[in-house]
DNA sequence: CGCGACGTTGATTTGCCTCAACGATTGTGG
DNA sequence: CCACAATCGTTGAGGCAAATCAACGTCGCG
């Protein structure tokens, strides 16, 4: 059934019984989404957690200049989520927008608050899950402050070869935090290597 | 007593009873860190996490340059820890330095298990820690992106202005991800204004 | 007291941005 | 399904932000 790729997901963190899997996958509904449609505005509150069982997403915001800036891209497996607007119920100031048709499993704030209390073990997943995204953003901005934007590029590609396959320059750039212009110039040193 | 700082630190984040506080606390141990002491060496494990009772850390690494990268400063309500290295219990990339004479109390990995499994409250904690220490790493890698030197040089000493008063320029820098050269012309440069 | 780390300053170089122009793609409404 | 608009990717010229290298005064510490 649908669900299999969150209780695997589930299975490779925690050790959980098959009728505490039985009452997660239950707090999860199934949704399409079209490409280019937002699964979240900037403003809006977040009322959901999402995973991702297809397709592929941004996640960004707009800064002053009114530039798009990528926090990630998420694919099958990843997590769609405004932690603190979803934790604190205020305005997000992300977007999450599909980049194809995407098929994602939702959960909102109610069902997820009663799993935290009926279950400990989805706090222990959550806990593991946010302690091991904590530890690749500490290496991302340790890589922004150690790499060139070549090497960042290079590091990206490779890193999520899939990924990168899918997106366009321009997102690339708003990920990596330089220009589109710039960008190509990388891609133009690089091969002519 | 000594534990007290800790307990109020938990009281902000969980409900938890009397009892459940006690044992919690009973599983740190108090200790000082003489200023410039390493509470963990970059290549060893990390085996212990570690909340600030006084004085000031600095959590940084070494890139393959050779050049100190500073990932946090902690002061009084702050943890210390290699999330990385501890969870998995492999050589840590971090070493954990005293700025000056320091007091921590330190809860070791096999108590630390013990507590997740005893009390739910406690994955509970971490979870919320986690979630909001993910929120702030995010939250500065856009203004990475986003601000020149100056402007984060100018964010950090108005958010923390008490903590930058007891770091050295150089100290600052490798925390900005710049170079102590061109902080002094930031400096300068805010003077001339 | 003397040494080594720190902070400052200047000259030069490099990485990346801005702006502008243009071809190539993509998406869309008729 | 085509035509047109809009967005995207590329290229070049010029400019600014920040790094590098080197020199020198200062401070803290042994």
């Amino acid at each position: 059934m649908m669900h299999d790729a969150l209780a695997k997901f589930i299975r490779k963190h925690v050790h959980v019984s098959a009728t505490e899997l039985q009452t997660i996958s239950h707090c999860f509904k199934f949704k399409t989404v079209a490409r280019s449609d937002f699964l979240l505005v900037l403003g809006n509150t977040c009322r959901f957690e999402a995973f991702v069982l297809s397709g592929c997403f941004r996640i960004f915001t707009i800064d002053e200049a009114g530039n798009e800036r990528t926090l990630y891209f998420a694919v099958k497996g990843w997590w769609l989520m405004d932690v603190d607007s979803f934790m604190h119920q205020t305005p997000s100031e992300l977007n999450i927008q599909a980049l194809e048709d995407s098929e994602v499993l939702l959960i909102d704030k109610v069902d997820k608050e009663r799993l935290y209390r009926e279950l400990p073990v989805v706090e222990k997943l959550f806990r593991i899950m946010s302690q091991q995204a904590l530890i690749a953003w500490q290496r991302r901005l340790m890589r922004n402050h150690c790499l060139t934007a070549k090497e960042r590029y290079q590091h990206f590609t490779e890193t999520y070869p899939t990924i990168a396959n899918k997106l366009t320059d321009k997102k690339i750039s708003s990920y990596l935090g330089i220009t589109p212009e710039f960008l190509s110039k990388i891609k133009k040193r690089i091969n002519e290597e």
